[in-house]
DNA sequence: CGTCTATTTGAATGTACTCAAAAGCGGTGG
DNA sequence: CCACCGCTTTTGAGTACATTCAAATAGACG
């Protein structure tokens, strides 16, 4: 479990021992097995989750009880779980899509950590900066691409998630139906 | 132009005098005009800009020449734009919507300060954290909420926005045209 | 006060959706 | 290993929502 994300820390900053240690202690390892879902609902803190096998995704739902995925994280990858529970108006959930492992950080552990450890400060920086690049992009293609576009995207940076991700979800995360992504793939050929 | 600036920094991260001077000295200043662009094309290295007064709107345009706002940012907020001249794929503008007073911190000076302070990884850790938690709100909302409830949110949480900005901008904000929004407001009364 | 831009209004259009049903695929148990 | 069962994907018809385009009105700025 360890061995993941401590090489995923070290691509940023460099730790003793002794500072794995105390990282280490404040994770929370979870097994989820496949369609189960990723902490259960109602007891959420708000939260960062590693994956380090399988695959995840996180999700809302409306108010007619249909799912709206967000984003997809496979191994090495975060995600994010800041909602608080107290809050309903958004609320996240997160879904294993395969047999998966993670490792959770609270967020309150996260700040305990960083005035203990300030080297990461500078690694959760730099994980939130280009966690919202990422999202300011995303957004940008929402609003100026079409679906049939945002698809082509999807499947140029995502080639390998196509494969492992159910077309639903695919087509939950591009923003439309599952019955228009079938009619946009039969169009392309 | 700075008191401002040191007050923001302030609210996260304690600096001595010298080190406001060290920050304040990687800082550009600008003024816009109403309708003027935050550094003109072409000429933008990805940075972070502080919107010391004025109000300034992040947007992007489409293959049709259409144009649609990302973010908007008043008084004491930051906006991004990290996107480099050379990725042509996704480029934001940033557009003064008023008399505009605006401080520039290019990205690489960002990570010269946080080597230089590293008191700075807190606070920029802090700022994309917000800020990454800003954007996915916004992404889920969406997705699950319809236009109609998403325009009654930006009400009620931009209160002051609204009698700022124009209501294409909002409109282009939203994800939808003009027409249809004029079409919502005459619905609601 | 005049001009230019923003907003409103209306009609026609089209894109993407809903609903229902068939076909395909994968996982599971016999 | 094969067959069944259930979920996913496809297909099609009808529909609704939001768009486009054009023109009139309102409003803002010089």
């Amino acid at each position: 479990m360890y061995p993941a994300i401590l090489a995923n820390v070290a691509r940023h900053i460099t730790l003793t021992a002794e500072e794995c240690a105390s990282f280490t202690a404040l994770l929370v390892p979870q097994h989820v097995v496949r369609a189960g879902l990723v902490v259960e609902a109602g007891q959420r803190p708000p939260q960062l989750t590693f994956v380090v096998r399988g695959c995840v995704r996180t999700y809302t739902t409306d108010a007619h009880g249909r799912e709206h995925s967000l984003a997809f994280a496979t191994e090495g990858w975060w995600c994010t779980n800041f909602q608080r529970p107290e809050a309903p108006t958004t609320t996240l959930t997160l879904q294993a899509l395969e047999e998966t492992d993670v490792l959770h950080l609270r967020l309150d552990q996260l700040e305990q950590l960083c005035e203990q450890v300030p080297k990461f400060e500078r690694f959760f920086r730099l994980l939130f900066q280009h966690g919202y690049l990422l999202l300011q992009r995303q957004a940008e293609a929402r609003l100026k691409f079409t679906a049939e576009v945002r698809y082509a995207h999807f499947l140029r940076y995502y080639p390998r998630l196509h494969q492992r991700v159910a077309q639903k979800h695919i087509a939950s995360f591009l923003g439309i139906t599952p019955e228009f992504l079938s009619m946009l793939r039969k169009k392309r050929g």
